[in-house]
RNA sequence: GGUUCCGUAGCUCAGUUGGAUAGAGCAACUGCCUUCUAAGCAGUAGGUCUUUGGUUCGAAUCCAAACGGAAUCACCA
């Protein structure tokens, strides 16, 4: 299994003294001399919580591993008061610790959830995602992107960063003209307010008008006998796209006031998109705001240097050193390329905040973009150069394939959202959970539980890594699911409920001479486990490891509701500390949903 | 073609500096609700970790090659 992480607050000082006995016993037995003594966790089919492996040791100590393990145990079970017993299997050797430990180290958990989150690091972040096309509607690839982004600005937070959450919108460019095109064509007047529809669906249907449109113009013209490559350069509509780019940088008033329009229904789209996703941010930002601060970057570097013009007016940088190559940054006519924008932006949010360290969360096929990009802000040797990260995370693939707008293979991330909060209406009602709610409560819990599901569907995975979703099979709600974690909070709150009404209070269970079961210990392991755990997220930007780690919370926790009783426990003491077990299982399970930005229902 | 990433159960995924019999969930099959919420628990079955070589006490993990897949290498964004 996997090794012991070094920062495991609750149960560090046990591990140093274990790891300490261990170094002593090796040299007092065997003259051996290790700093770099190695913890494992020890599987879960024997007795024991850590595991040293002595077959390192063989050919020093001169004996079998077997026997090596034997006398380490020994003695360290002689030198340190903590252990309860040691088991060899083969050249392992496996710990066990008394109660007492785990009592003491429950304490401190209850004492730590005042309050979970890490101390401050004074020190501020930024992180940009969500950054939507102004040209059609969300689709399921930016679920997974607003879901990470939000949640990895949580887990940073926790963490102790102060986090700036920003979105940059891409509201120009020539695929912005052509939905608007399109709808100078077709659109005969519609508003969202005539169709009843969204404003971000009506200007992407235009979107993909354009595209019919396109497609026809070229056939047609491969018909007149016209080359195909030729027809694609040459269809009219699309020359006439990109006299409106033209027309729009120069900032034609016609074209400027349906920009402005189209915008306008996009945006009020996208608001209700981000209410329902849960997501906010800090600072939008807008593309046509910041490209004309990257152009004043070039003009920078090129009297600096860093960048080159070439004859026909076009500036580049060199960056085949870096094992890259030269790539352009301003056309030749001017204007402003993606990378180009980026800059200004950088640079923007630099002034505007003053963080130096960013993130970036972009699909991975962007990758050789960002590294452009982060070596140019070298280059030109930003403050802010050195503390850039593109989380890159992995496409979300269907079974037929990548998803294309254009072609409608897109799952559309409004419907996706509605469909889960539907299906979680017809399980709930199914199983009767809702008898007794009024309606106000009852739909409060379908969006909590479809989201939950939907959100912990995609952050379980980690995120550098490409996914499947198939939208012929439902997201489950049992199982390794946001649902099933939700239900063990609604239960822990059941009983503290009750435990409430009983008048008992949790402030004075004492535990002296309590025996506990292996469970309540695996328990109190992991709960101790929690603060490293979101240490780990954060410096792995990985709202997997939270995810994962709440389903193992969970799951521990149901082993033992089978098992043992809690309220119903005759022994005062016993049931004390399962309460308070239950007790901090449950704000364990709440806060860390609350990084992922799903909501923990007390009742369900 | 260059670069980067990936290949683990029928399906979706874990597997953190190399460690014990490779783990979960779904789907299939067995049990468990007059007792704290059965969206739960316990169990059965399911694997040549793509293949072949190498490194060593020990490899899903490290190295090399082959096979299969993806992304990217735009004066698109």
């Amino acid at each position: 299994m996997g090794h012991i992480k070094s920062n495991c607050f609750i149960m560090l000082s046990v591990q140093k003294q274990l790891i300490e006995a261990l170094k002593n016993g090796l040299f007092s037995l065997f003259e051996i001399q290790s700093n770099d003594l190695v913890l494992q966790e020890t599987k879960k089919e024997f007795e024991g919580t850590y595991t040293f492996v002595v077959f390192p040791y063989t050919k020093q100590a001169g004996l079998a591993p077997a026997a090596i393990a034997e006398k380490l145990g020994q003695y360290v079970k002689e030198n340190y008061a903590g252990i309860k017993k040691f088991q060899v299997v083969q050249g392992f050797l496996n710990f066990s610790f008394s109660d007492e430990v785990w009592i003491e180290a429950l304490h401190k958990i209850v004492q730590g959830s005042q309050k979970i989150s890490l101390d401050k690091k004074g020190e501020k972040i930024l992180i940009e995602y969500s950054s939507p096309n102004t040209n059609k509607p969300l689709h399921l690839g930016h679920l997974r992107n607003n879901f990470l982004g939000f949640s990895v600005a949580k887990i940073l937070d926790a963490a102790g960063y102060e986090v700036i959450k920003t979105n940059l919108v891409n509201d120009r460019g020539i695929h912005i003209c052509k939905s608007m095109l399109a709808y100078q064509l077709k659109g005969q007047g519609e508003t969202p307010a005539i169709s009843g529809m969204k404003g971000d669906h009506l200007v992407g249907k235009y979107y993909v008008a354009f595209d019919q449109l396109y497609k026809e113009e070229i056939a047609e013209l491969t018909q007149q006998g016209i080359d195909l490559e030729k027809a694609k350069k040459e269809a009219p509509i699309l020359l006439k796209a990109q006299d409106m780019l033209l027309a729009w940088e120069n900032g034609d008033p016609e074209v400027m006031k349906l920009w402005e329009t189209m915008n306008t229904w996009v945006f009020a789209g996208f608001e209700k998109s981000y209410a329902q996703m849960g997501v906010s941010f800090d600072k939008i930002y807008r593309e046509s705001n910041t490209y004309l601060l990257g152009k004043k970057l070039v003009d920078e570097g090129l009297k600096e240097g860093v960048f080159y013009q070439k004859e026909d007016q076009s500036v580049w940088i060199n960056l085949e050193e870096e094992g890259l190559d030269e790539k352009l940054v301003l056309r030749k006519d001017g204007t402003s390329v993606y990378i180009t924008q980026d800059m200004g932006t950088a640079q923007l949010k630099f002034e505007d905040f003053g963080a130096k360290k960013s993130i970036y969360v972009v699909g991975n096929e962007q990758d050789y973009h960002f590294e452009v990009l982060f070596h140019i802000l070298k280059k030109l040797n930003k403050p802010y150069s050195h503390g850039n990260f593109h989380l890159s995370y992995g496409m979300v693939d269907l079974p037929t394939g990548k998803m294309k707008s254009r072609e409608g293979t897109v799952v559309d991330a409004d419907d996706l959202m509605a469909e889960m909060v539907q299906t979680a209406k017809e399980r709930t009602m199914e199983l009767g959970k809702t008898d007794g709610f009024t309606e106000e409560a009852s739909n409060e819990l379908y969006q909590q539980l479809g989201m939950g599901a939907l959100k912990y569907f995609l952050l379980k995975v980690d995120p550098k890594k490409r996914m499947m979703f198939n939208p012929l099979e439902s997201i489950d709600f049992q199982g390794n699911t946001g649902p099933f974690i939700q239900y063990t909070y609604a239960r822990i709150c059941s009983i503290t409920r009750k435990a409430r009404e009983l008048g008992i209070d949790l402030r004075d269970a004492h535990a002296n001479g309590i025996e506990l079961t292996v469970t309540e210990v695996d328990l109190i392991y992991i709960l101790g486990q929690y603060k490293s755990i979101i240490e780990s997220a954060a410096e792995a930007f990985s709202p997997s490891l939270i995810a994962m780690y709440a389903y193992d919370v969970a799951k521990q926790f149901n082993k033992l509701y089978n098992e043992l009783n809690i309220l119903k426990e005759e022994d005062e003491n016993k049931r004390n500390i399962r309460l308070t077990l239950a007790d901090i299982t449950g704000k364990t399970i709440q806060h860390a949903f609350s990084l992922l930005g799903i909501v923990s229902p007390n009742k369900m």
